[in-house]
DNA sequence: GTTAACATTAACGTCAAGGTTAATGTAAAA
DNA sequence: TTTTACATTAACCTTGACGTTAATGTTAAC
């Protein structure tokens, strides 16, 4: 099956970021999209999941982008390594511990997101009860 | 009781954030601690308290400090309107729909927090499965 | 009473993450 | 074939969230 490539605008509108954006993140080599013989940037569909992943991470997570590339290198390191690439045990080791800790980190801000969500919550529960008492007074 | 006081030192080191930091957010009108008459800043365990929030607010949510003076007066006002603040139910039913804005943010966070967590934790397993066929070729 | 360790404001600097503009090249459509 | 709608790089601009420095005031310790 051939691949079909997209150019930047089509990724522009698929992603929602801007065309700026998505150049700055080629700088910074979070992407590296194959270019045409003219210089036109191609995207490939895992392009765009890729850059997907990067607006998921710094939306949900509010990692910098830096932080993104660390993580987005780890992944791939650990892929490499899965897929058959020769590693020795203390590099094993140390992928482990770092993917630890990311898990670490994920679960500190889950918990601070869980707190903030049952503080507005209870809120909302209050507020309801207090509409409540107003509608019971127009009817009286 | 008497109510305790902190200079911007002690909040400081309290809080982890610069002195730099902590006089930025009253700038941008999160904070309003009292002064001495000399002009000093005096911080109450409340005001310390707020800070907390801040931070909470900042390093899980990746809310901008905009954000959280959204959300903190937010929070403010629907508490003054449950202490026995007078409001209309038009008022109320739009504090209600901010307070569910606000929870479903969460929860868009929360779950891709989640996703996120579940790739680490595959990656993870797949790594230790690995490191234990290392281990039983040690022992061959 | 003076020195050290705090505090203040004001102003300029910095860094990340893009926005914007300019000058120019390429591809597709009329 | 010449617009029109794309694309490119380069360079400077902007905004948020502070850092840093300077000039100066205050308080506590000696």
């Amino acid at each position: 099956m051939e691949k079909k490539y997209y150019k930047i605008e089509d990724v522009s509108i698929k992603t929602g970021l801007t065309k700026r954006a998505i150049r700055y993140y080629e700088d910074l080599n979070l992407i590296a999209p194959k270019r045409t013989d003219s210089g036109y940037r191609l995207y490939t569909d895992e392009d765009i999941d890729k850059i997907q992943k990067i607006i998921s991470l710094k939306e949900s997570l509010g990692f910098s982008l830096a932080e993104i590339k660390a993580a987005l290198e780890l992944d791939k390191n650990v892929k490499n390594i899965l897929s058959g690439e020769s590693a020795d045990i203390t590099t094993i080791d140390n992928y482990i511990d770092m993917i630890k800790e990311q898990i670490k980190l994920i679960n500190e801000k889950s918990n601070k997101l869980l707190t903030a969500k049952q503080r507005f919550e209870e809120l909302l529960l209050k507020l309801n009860k207090l509409k409540d008492q107003f509608k019971e007074a127009d009817t009286i």
